[in-house]
DNA sequence: CGCCTTTGACCTGCGC
DNA sequence: GCGCAGGTCAAAGGCG
């Protein structure tokens, strides 16, 4: 393993096995979706999506992400008689790295801040006062609804308008009691047709929905990054 | 009645 | 230290 990879293993980007862990794509699967929660059913009401972003990924290391992401698809999918899976990022301007991510969604966050370029002095600060960061994953969608079906259930507990954007920030936290993920969903200012959703933390459970559809998703879960 | 959304207030981090 | 902006809280009200 090359020392840029043994520090995403450090970081927990991936597991002992070299497999990214917090990385998602699209699959071609109709009605499945994988993500860093796992490989669900979900996004019934997604039409066109694109992952882009996770943290402390950086954009030359995504191809060696995306290229073990799409081998464990490969492996996972090939009883399932499915075809090639497909890349959620199409273009390159859809998939960013997260500092980017968080330029582009107006943070005033420079880039790099929360990972390396930080003083001493201010890592102390950082350290005695911050929460800790949960993993965090975007992605975007062309979609007239707001709010994706992703088999969780989630309660709204807050919404705030942007600097610099139209349409409001909205935030959203798993209903599951023990389970501390949240969503932040909001338009993108440039194309408002355009869905940023951005998941933080993992769950600790599986979807809540009943699952309706004739695949038995019980195969599938246990490949749970 | 329970669960949800709405929304103004409050908290926190950061730049100047 | 101050002001700004993002994130969260919690009371109030709506809905099934």
């Amino acid at each position: 393993m090359s020392s840029t990879s043994q520090t995403m293993l450090n970081q927990g980007l991936f597991d002992d096995q070299g497999i990214p862990s917090q990385m998602g794509f699209y699959s071609s699967s109709p009605n499945w979706t994988y993500t860093p929660f796992g490989y669900h059913q979900s996004l019934r009401t997604l039409n066109n999506s694109s992952l882009i972003g996770a943290d402390h990924i950086t954009s030359n290391l995504t191809e060696t992400i995306l290229s073990s992401a799409t081998q464990k698809h490969r492996d996972m999918t090939s009883h399932l008689g499915d075809s090639e899976p497909r890349l959620v990022h199409r273009s390159s301007t859809n998939f960013w790295p997260w500092g980017e991510m968080s330029e582009c969604l107006s943070s005033r966050r420079s880039v790099g801040d929360d990972r390396l370029g930080v003083t001493a002095m201010k890592m102390k600060k950082v350290k005695a006062r911050r929460k800790v960061r949960e993993p965090r994953f975007c992605f975007k969608t062309m979609s007239d609804v707001d709010v994706l079906d992703d088999g969780y259930k989630w309660r709204k507990y807050g919404q705030k308008v942007v600097k610099n954007t139209q349409h409001p920030r909205s935030y959203y936290r798993c209903t599951q009691d023990n389970c501390r993920v949240k969503k932040r969903v909001e338009r993108l200012a440039e194309d408002p047709r355009m869905v940023i959703t951005t998941y933080e933390g993992r769950h600790v459970h599986s979807p809540s929905h009943d699952l309706d559809d004739s695949q038995d998703p019980s195969h599938i879960n246990n490949f749970f990054w």
